[in-house]
DNA sequence: GATCGTCATGTAACCGGTTTCAGAGACCGG
DNA sequence: CCGGTCTCTGAAACCGGTTACATGACGATC
C-alpha cells in the first residue's frame, strides 16, 4: 500500500498537520522541520492522494466536456483547445461522447458530479431540460455551438456575416439560382447560415433566389443523394451546404457524373475540415480550437467565482475560397 | 449546500449506514425503511458524492488516456473507441494531450494519481522511464501504438504484412525505384513499415530498390519539401510515405508542379485519414477505433484484477488502393 | 419457556487529506 | 524578571461516503 500522510508524519516525528503544511507549502514551517518532512516523504515515495485532498477541499480540480462525436475534425479541435487551456489552469479534463448512447442525459448528470463545471458542445448532445436542471443545481456551465440560454455562458461561431460574405461571393461569380442544402430546423447554426444567405440575397441589387433542400443528416451520403435528385433536371448555379461533409459528398457524386466544377455548378461547405482543402472546397473556416479555449476560460471564471454574470462570446469566422466555386483566386 | 448522507439519514429517521445501503442497494433493507429513505433522498435531491464514495472505496472509477495530439483523425478515433468502451464499463475518461507541453512527464504522473489506470498512446508522448516508473508503482497501464514492453500490456496495429502488400502492389504496377519517406528511428511503427517494404523487395523476383528519405516531421510541409528536392532531378517510380499527411503534402506539391499521377510517379500513405479519400491516396487503413476499444478492455481486466499476465494485441490493417497509384481499381 | 438463528438496523472506525484553534517556547521591551 | 507578542507545531474536527461488527427483535425449535 502506498504511503499516507500519517506514515510520513510518523517517520518524520511530526503531526499530519505539519506534513500537510509542508506538502502544500502554505504556512510557515521551520526549515529544519520542513527538511525532515521532505526527507521522510521522499523516503516513503509519498504522493498526496487526490481523493483525500479533493474531499477536504470540496473541489474536483476537473472539468468536463460533452460532445456528440469525435470523428471529424470539428469536435476534436474544440476538445483540443479546451484541454490545452484547462491543463494550463491546472484542471484535468473529463470527456463524454454522447454518440450512440441512449442514456446520454444520465451520463451527463453523472459526469457533472465528478467535475467542478462542464462544457456542453452542440445541441445534438443532450436535451435543454437537462442543461436547465444542471444550471438550476448550480453547476458551472458553458455552452458551445449551441443556442444561447440567457442565464448560461455560451460560445458560438459567427454565422451571419460569413453566410453573407459567402453569398456575395457567389453572386459576384454570377450565380443567381442557389440551393441551400441542410435542415434549418435541426440546428440554430444552420438556421443562422440560411438566414445570412437570404439576407444577402435581399440586399443584393440583382435578382437571385434560394431554394431550400432539406436532408436527413449532414453527411456525405445525403449530399450524394441530393446530387442524384438534381442530375435528372436542371442544376442550380450553386449548392450552399450547411457543412463540409454534405458538400464533399456532393463533390464526389458530381465528379463521378462528369459534371465540371465550377463552370457547370458551384458548391460550398462550412467548417473547413482538412479534407475540404484537398477537395478544393470553398467553405467557411471556424476557429474551432479557439471555441474550446474560450469555453475553458469562461468556465474557469465561473468556477473560481471571478464572474457571476453570464457572458456570450461570438467568435469570428472566415470565408475560404477554393476551386469548387472559382478557379480565379484559389487558396491552396 | 447540497444534501449529504447525514441529512437524508436525519430526515428519514435512520442511520447513515442504512441510507448508504439503500443508495447502493447492496444488503437487505426492509421495504418500508427503503421507501422512507428514498422519499427523503428525493425530497432533498440527494446525490451521493463521488468524492466521498471514491475515497471510501479507494478507487476512482476513471481511466486516463495520454496522446500527443487530437488534430488529425488518428488519435481522435483512438480516443473515441476508448471512451465508448470505458463508458460501457462504467468508467469516466480523463484525457491528456502532451503536445506543446514541456512538463508532459509530470502531467502524466499527476494524471495517474487520478485514475485507476491509464493508456499511453504513441511513443511521442512521454519517455520510457516515466512509463517504467508508473508500471513499477503498480499503476495499471496499456500502451497503444508504442513499442511493447514485456511486462506492460500493449495494443498495436499490424505493420509488416500491410507494408509488404503495399510494396507488392507497387511492384505489380511496374514500380522499381521506390523512395521511403519518413524517419525509421523516430518510431518503431515507421521502422516496421520500412522493414516490411524492404522484405517485400528482397522476396520479389524482380530487381527493385528503396531509398530512404529522412524528414523532420511527418507532416504536410515536410512532404512538400521532399517533392521540391526531387523536382530538380529524376522522380522515382513511387514515394512510400510513413503516413498520410506526408503523402498529402506531396500530392499537393506534385499537382501544383503539374506532375501527372499515377503515370509519372506514384504516392502512398499510411493511416487512411478522411482527406486521403478525397485526395485519392492509396494507403493502409488502421483500425483506430478498435485500437482504443481494445486498450480499454485490456485496461479494465488489469484494474479489476481479472488478469495479471501481460497481453500484447496486434490488430490487422488493410491496403486501400486509390488513384495515387493506379487508375485501374479505384476504391472511392 | 429458554435457546438459537436470522434479519434489519445502528454504532463507530475508516478512507486520506485540510484547517481551525489552542498551546508551547522563543524573544522582546520595560 | 515579567507580561506580551510572535512563530511554530499539534490535537482534533471535518469533508462524505463505506463497511465490520454489535445489537435487538422476532420466530422457530426443542
Amino acid at each position: 500500500m502506498r504511503a499516507t500522510i500519517r506514515d510520513v508524519a510518523r517517520q518524520a516525528g511530526v503531526s499530519i498537520a505539519t506534513v500537510s503544511r509542508v506538502m502544500r507549502d502554505s504556512e510557515t514551517v521551520r526549515p529544519e522541520t520542513r527538511d525532515r518532512v521532505l526527507a521522510a516523504a521522499g523516503d516513503l515515495e509519498f504522493v498526496p492522494s487526490h481523493l483525500g485532498r479533493q474531499l477536504a477541499e470540496r473541489r474536483h480540480a476537473a472539468n468536463g466536456i460533452v460532445f456528440p462525436d469525435l470523428s471529424g475534425p470539428y469536435y476534436a479541435e474544440v476538445v483540443l483547445g479546451y484541454e490545452a487551456v484547462a491543463a494550463e489552469l491546472g484542471r484535468s479534463v473529463l470527456i463524454l461522447s454522447t454518440r450512440g448512447r441512449d442514456d446520454a442525459d444520465d451520463a451527463v448528470r453523472a459526469m457533472a458530479e465528478r467535475c467542478d463545471g462542464l462544457v456542453v458542445v452542440s445541441g445534438r448532445t443532450v436535451d435543454d431540460d437537462v442543461v436547465a436542471r444542471l444550471a438550476a443545481r448550480g453547476t458551472s456551465l458553458v455552452l458551445v455551438a449551441r443556442p444561447p440560454v440567457d442565464t448560461v455562458d455560451s460560445v458560438n461561431a459567427e454565422n451571419d456575416a460569413s453566410a453573407r460574405a459567402l453569398t456575395r461571393h457567389l453572386l459576384d461569380l454570377g450565380a443567381r439560382r442557389l440551393v441551400f442544402v441542410g435542415d434549418p430546423s435541426t440546428s440554430p447554426d444552420v438556421a443562422e447560415r440560411l438566414h445570412g444567405v437570404q439576407e444577402a440575397l435581399t440586399e443584393a441589387d440583382v435578382a437571385a433566389d434560394v431554394e431550400i433542400r432539406h436532408v436527413q443528416n449532414l453527411d456525405e451520403q445525403c449530399g450524394a443523394e441530393v446530387v442524384g435528385d438534381y442530375l435528372g433536371r436542371a442544376l442550380p448555379d450553386a449548392f450552399v451546404c450547411a457543412n463540409d461533409e454534405l458538400a464533399l459528398g456532393m463533390l464526389g457524386r458530381l465528379r463521378a457524373a462528369g459534371v465540371d466544377l465550377p463552370s457547370r455548378v458551384r458548391v460550398t461547405g462550412w467548417d473547413d475540415v482538412m479534407a475540404a482543402r484537398y477537395a478544393g472546397l470553398t467553405t467557411v473556416r471556424q476557429p474551432m480550437r479557439e471555441l474550446g479555449a474560450t469555453a475553458a476560460r469562461l468556465l474557469d471564471e465561473l468556477i473560481s467565482g471571478t464572474r457571476t454574470h453570464p457572458r456570450h462570446e461570438l467568435l469570428p469566422t472566415q470565408l475560404v475560397v477554393r476551386t469548387s466555386t472559382t478557379l480565379g483566386k484559389e487558396t491552396p
